[in-house]
DNA sequence: CGCTCGGTTGATGCACATCAAAGGCTGTGG
DNA sequence: CCACAGCCTTTGATGTGCATCAACCGAGCG
């Protein structure tokens, strides 16, 4: 189905967008459809022809690569107003997706064609310019990771929770902006589940984490991991 | 000292510039001046205000993350035609540069003032473009560590000494564009030192790298090197 | 000439992987 | 509605790859 006006709406309250002329924006998405996803569906996997790609309306993704021995690990988790492959679409030809994009509970993805982003995104400075903002984030965050590669297990969880509290909340005890398996984060940092498991379970014994009612939700102590990050 | 036209010319030749208009290269690096760096030199020290950005002319750059506990690791190896901070004067601030940036040998760099990004660099959609490209090849080389994280040591070495293999060469036996000490390679994988040594001896021994008679430069087996990698 | 830097080796220990076994929860299809 | 499969979680026992520590060598350099 193709995009709505309230599609556009929403649209422009996303960072990259943000402060956009509508009137242009409705160029930026011609042809794009919304494909509504459900858990564990695949917006698109490694080595498909990148014919299109995707902003994330509602939701979330994970963006896996596989190794060659059957290994997957997690390289991002797209959120909303988040893009998918659309530094892909400024190379020179049509390449295959270096990753595998998993929707992560029900989510819904603007699927862009590559030819809507060569005709209108990129001759658009300003929008390139809000590109490389992000990307240049998303680079710092993996640097990150690859910087506290050889910290201990404990740190390196505590971090990734950080990242990924949720902006709204404000006091000692937050919750996550994605609800994250331990599958999940053993996966984004490349270690076994068991062993995330059990800094974790030490984790609600002591109160750093605590269950909520509602299942799989969990509530983190901020000022705890913040010590466990940087001991 | 302020950059010639010689400077212009070989500029033109890297694929940031290449097939640029000659005349309009000039605004794009005005106000920039070229600085030598010895052996080791800093171009810049992370934590400082990120007033002009970089583009290595000669030479090779290491750009290192300090983690709080004074462990260094290598993020980037910048030669010939790289970006040092470019993303950085994107940002709407003047922020302070996350990584330091030290001359691995004699090493010529072009500083050019965040203004002059700003003025001449942020419009111009066409550079804008390249510069994604280039972020998202760094991007690809830094997931595909990430991926290998848990590889044995044996491969993720392997795939570094085939990513900086020198594209000038041919045959099975190859040398690297940048010649890296032992040191440098335990850096860029965050691991220690005595790992890497143990390990390069023994493909010294087995005949997967040759010493050469130039005394810190050594020539890699890339078939058997290609093994090691994807085990 | 002493200093720093890169390289090298061996001994020891630990953090994390691996393997095995089992229970809960969800969705699906007979 | 129940059975079954798939996924996530959990715990315990066992193994090992790499870090760490300590010591030493040779080369370049001010």
């Amino acid at each position: 189905m193709p995009i709505s006006p309230e599609d556009i709406r929403a649209i422009s309250k996303f960072e990259l967008f943000h402060n956009s002329n509508l009137y242009r924006m409705e160029s930026l998405f011609s042809g794009a459809i919304s494909r509504e996803l459900k858990h564990r569906d695949y917006f698109c996997r490694a080595g498909e022809r990148a014919e299109s790609f995707g902003l994330v309306m509602s939701g979330a993704l994970k963006l896996i690569r596989h190794s060659p021995k059957g290994e997957d690990i997690i390289v991002h988790f797209a959120v909303q107003g988040d893009l998918v492959g659309g530094l892909l679409m400024n190379q020179p030809k049509i390449s295959p997706f270096p990753v595998s994009a998993k929707a992560m509970g029900p989510t819904r993805v603007l699927a862009i064609p590559r030819r809507t982003f060569q005709d209108f995104w990129r001759p658009n400075a300003d929008l390139l310019s809000r590109l490389n903002s992000i990307l240049y984030r998303r680079m710092n965050n993996i640097q990150d990771d690859k910087t506290m590669f050889s910290s201990p297990l404990k740190a390196r969880i505590a971090t990734l929770l950080i990242r990924h509290l949720d902006p709204a909340a404000g006091d000692e005890l937050q919750s996550l902006s994605i609800s994250l398996t331990r599958q999940e984060i053993a996966d984004a940092l490349g270690v076994a589940v068991e062993s995330v498991i059990r800094t974790m379970r030490d984790w609600v014994e002591d109160g750093t984490i605590k269950k909520s009612s509602e299942r799989g939700h969990e509530f983190v102590d901020v000022g705890r991991l913040v010590k466990c990050a940087n001991p």
